[in-house]
RNA sequence: GCCCCCAUCGUCUAGCGGCCUAGGACAUCACCCUUUCAAGGUGACGGCACGGGUUCGAAUCCCGUUGGGGGUGCCA
């Protein structure tokens, strides 16, 4: 690898589904990598905890393809696993200990707490850094925090100061002999090449630490830049727990990917003009990591749906009625619903609701109850069915237009404006008061069906 | 408790000392259009957390207060 060829990463760990908010983090750094002329590295932390399963993996990539990110592009790198690892893990540790960066300590966590609590501290006060101890079962190996400040300059929150005084020496492998994220998170980065650091800014008070190990390693740290989290609307970190987060939810209900990456890329930064529906390929050359926003950012599902509804209607049509298809039971009618589909496109938020804006064309009608006693309940309604079905069986061009104008014919000798006129037929053909408009509707529906199901409407209100 | 970060309409944001009477978008409401519902159009509502400075001038710079968030693991 060249030093003059960025290296971002994207490094998630297999614990559940995947998140909303790992999902900015991979734009964010894909973006960044593509703009430079860099790379991106999958890899998976993977590493022991008994929450992998290594399902949660296969969820991961198949979420990062779905927004544009995978090895169909020479951009992107892995996944590599970061249980592939552990030896150049434990050659680290072996070799911060010989230089003198790290010690081993036999205490446990409970001896800890005791011994904290009596001298009126809370964690780790290095007591063990002296004893030259040598591993063992049951010890841990810890970093010798030096004494001084580590400044960590940061792309998106500028430079901060740590005091080492309030940094403990922290755990580099387990008492099992395991290592621990902070050591392993930062190996992995160091063979890797990575130059570019770029998660959310959970990771901020780990930054010092890391920062530390590359030095005490002998290397010069990355780039760092931590992004605000994603929030609820109680303000608080999303959790995988409270809060709708799984990618693939908002993908199943129907979701665009082009809608869901243009979100979440505008959540935290703007590309500094009023727009903000733009194309991936201004969003990647706009982006900058100085340029985000540093508070947290309410994830607002009202707002995605908003772009979906963009997205939609910014489909062609042949697009839109192909992806109608995708949504619908193999047996209806592919012609019917690419008739209809035009009429839908501007009316729809999220593909999973297809169906249920057209299911009255493809099976039997089910009338609504409630809009069957308010449409019928007026007087005119039966007479009003009646003269259309007459005037509709004579027709012999069984098109929306002359539909219509027939209709509008008919009501005139009960003095109706149309809005008022197609709610019985309305009712009668598609069991409901709302819908895609009616007549044409009624085209595609047929004349037959159409005939069919307003004579057993008018059977069912004259019974 | 301690450490760190943050603070513009309900929400996402523009703004980087004078273009600000603070702009856009989502949401909400009203009107127009209309074949129901949408979409579209027009408009309304609504904000610089507070207090001190600095400056001729502050949403923009500094300090403090308050509020919010993140972290504080032999999790990642």
């Amino acid at each position: 690898m060249t030093s003059s060829t960025p290296r971002f990463r994207f490094a998630p760990s297999p614990t559940g589904f995947f998140h909303v908010g790992g999902a900015r983090t991979a734009l964010f750094n894909w973006a960044l990598a593509r703009q430079l002329g860099g790379r991106f590295v999958l890899r998976i932390e993977d590493t022991d905890d008994a929450r992998n399963r290594p399902e949660w993996t296969d969820g991961i990539i198949d979420a990062l393809a779905w927004l544009g990110i995978s090895s169909d592009d020479p951009v992107f790198e892995g996944p590599y696993f970061q249980s592939s690892g552990t030896d150049q893990h434990l050659d680290a540790a072996a070799k911060l200990h010989a230089a003198g960066h790290a010690y081993y300590c036999a205490m446990t966590p409970d001896e800890i707490a005791e011994r904290a609590a009596s001298e009126g501290g809370t964690g780790y006060g290095g007591w063990s850094r002296d004893l030259g101890l040598g591993p063992g079962p049951g010890r841990v190996l810890r970093f010798r925090v030096p004494d001084g400040t580590t400044v960590v300059d940061d792309l998106v929150r500028g430079r901060v100061n740590f005091d080492n005084a309030v940094i403990e020496d922290f755990v580099l492998l387990r008492g099992n002999g395991s290592p621990v994220f902070n050591l392993a998170n930062v190996v992995d980065d160091v063979t890797m090449g990575i130059t570019h650091v770029v998660r959310a800014e959970e990771h901020l008070p780990n930054t010092p630490k890391q920062q530390m190990l590359w030095t005490a390693l002998g290397e010069r740290p990355p780039v760092w830049g931590h992004v605000p989290v994603l929030v609820n609307e109680q303000r608080k970190k999303l959790s995988k727990r409270r809060d709708k987060v799984a990618l693939e939810q908002y993908r199943s209900e129907g979701f665009l990917a082009e809608a869901m990456v243009n979100y979440l890329m505008t959540l935290g930064w703007s590309p500094g003009d009023d727009r903000e529906i733009l194309p991936w390929a201004e969003i990647e050359s706009l982006f900058h990591l100085e340029d985000v926003n540093l508070s947290p950012a309410f994830f607002d599902v009202r707002k995605l749906a908003a772009f979906n509804g963009e997205y939609i209607r910014m489909m062609s049509a042949d697009a839109f009625a192909e992806e109608c298809c995708r949504w619908v039971p193999d047996e209806w009618s592919k012609d019917q619903l690419a008739a209809i589909a035009p009429h839908i496109q501007p009316r729809l938020v999220t593909f999973s609701d297809v169906p249920a804006l057209v299911d009255f064309i493809f099976s039997e009608v089910v009338i609504d109850e409630e809009s069957w006693n308010k449409v019928m309940a007026a007087d005119y309604s039966l007479a009003l069915l009646t003269a259309t079905v007459d005037a509709y069986a004579a027709l012999e061009d069984w098109s929306a237009e002359v539909l219509k104008s027939t209709l509008e014919q008919v009501m005139t000798t009960f003095d109706l404006k149309l809005g008022k006129a197609q709610a019985p037929v309305r009712v009668a053909v598609t069991g409901r008061t709302v819908g895609p408009p009616l007549f044409e509707s009624l085209e595609v529906l047929g004349v037959d069906v159409s005939l069919g199901r307003m004579r057993a409407a008018i059977e069912r209100a004259s019974g």
